[in-house]
DNA sequence: TATTGTTATACTCTATAACTATA
DNA sequence: TATAGTTATAGAGTATAACAATA
């Protein structure tokens, strides 16, 4: 086990992170709120999902998420579809417009930390990936409500993407 | 050099680390804003300085920290000097009391990331704060203006702190 | 003329609570 | 009765710009 003096460098290490994290995202050209990026992110590495599920694994409240996903559903980046066993929720999904939005804050977000790499070996790189890999899986299990990132893609119901003026409907109850 | 596919995983598990310094801070026991205490954290790791370089360090403009710096000096955490060098600039350093928070949020924090190290080596724990530490230090070196966290403690001032009645004076420009 | 720090203002992000609809 | 999602509201966090004091 870990002696409680490494888990203190640690903890620190990890919060002086906070800052390089800020400066990466502040720099990217993302067209719109910063948050919504976050959102779509998921959605790219995880497919699609319900609302609350998102806003587990982002770690915010519910209805954060729910101005959120309005917000890049009117951009047109992400779909809603019913999910036909429980008339109560949706899943969220990437558009291919989402996708290369997604795409494009990520290769820049990749040459932000490029200098950052420079000197670094292959090994290196995947060394600390791991590390953080495990780091987040095992914080996840160690947790009451986990943040699984890990959840595998839910099956998406086989329909048809909800249009908006459609979807402002069935909002009203009149599904 | 590291391969783009390899910064690429390497981005990813750095966003994925987002939720969890999100709810590593959320259950902290931290009376006031939680603002404060990131601030408070670089004074205990860097020692005393200027507002300015401490909004440097944590990647936030000048006017935030004026503000989070008259929060917690309210709160009696942090105490200022006047720069005897230059009576534009002030500096801020902990308080024993707001030492005293700091270790006990950091102590708090420690805890909560226990579990996540759950069958961890000591050679693990270090390997990745080494790793960590790198690549912070890489970022900073090829930063415009860096984040310098590495920054040796600026030696203090020998005049004694400035009460807060005493300030507001100097303030409004009687000093 | 440039820089340090403060303040006014506005915008973004967030949580809490009340609500609707469905299970 | 419980749960998924929405909306109203308020609070925390932040940046921009204008300002005062000092270099």
């Amino acid at each position: 086990m870990a002696s409680d003096g490494d888990r203190g460098e640690l903890l620190v290490r990890l919060a002086e992170l906070v800052p390089v994290i800020k400066a990466v995202k502040r720099d990217l050209p993302f067209p719109g709120p910063r948050a919504g990026l976050s959102l779509l992110v998921v959605l790219y590495r995880c497919g699609a999902m319900r609302l609350g599920e998102l806003a587990d694994c982002s770690e915010v409240d519910q209805s954060v998420i729910s101005r959120h996903v309005a917000d890049v559903e009117e951009r047109g980046w992400v779909e809603r579809a019913p999910n036909p066993r429980d008339g109560r929720s949706w899943y969220v999904r990437l558009t291919p417009d989402g996708e290369r939005v997604v795409r494009e804050a990520l290769a820049h977000a990749r040459h932000s930390i490029e200098g950052a790499l420079d000197g670094w070996t292959d090994e290196d790189v995947a060394e600390l990936s791991g590390l953080l890999g495990r780091f987040r899986a095992g914080f996840d299990a160690h947790r009451d409500r986990p943040l699984h990132r890990d959840r595998p893609p839910q099956p998406m119901p086989d329909t048809a993407p909800v249009p908006d003026t459609a979807r402002a409907q069935t909002v009203k109850g009149l599904r």
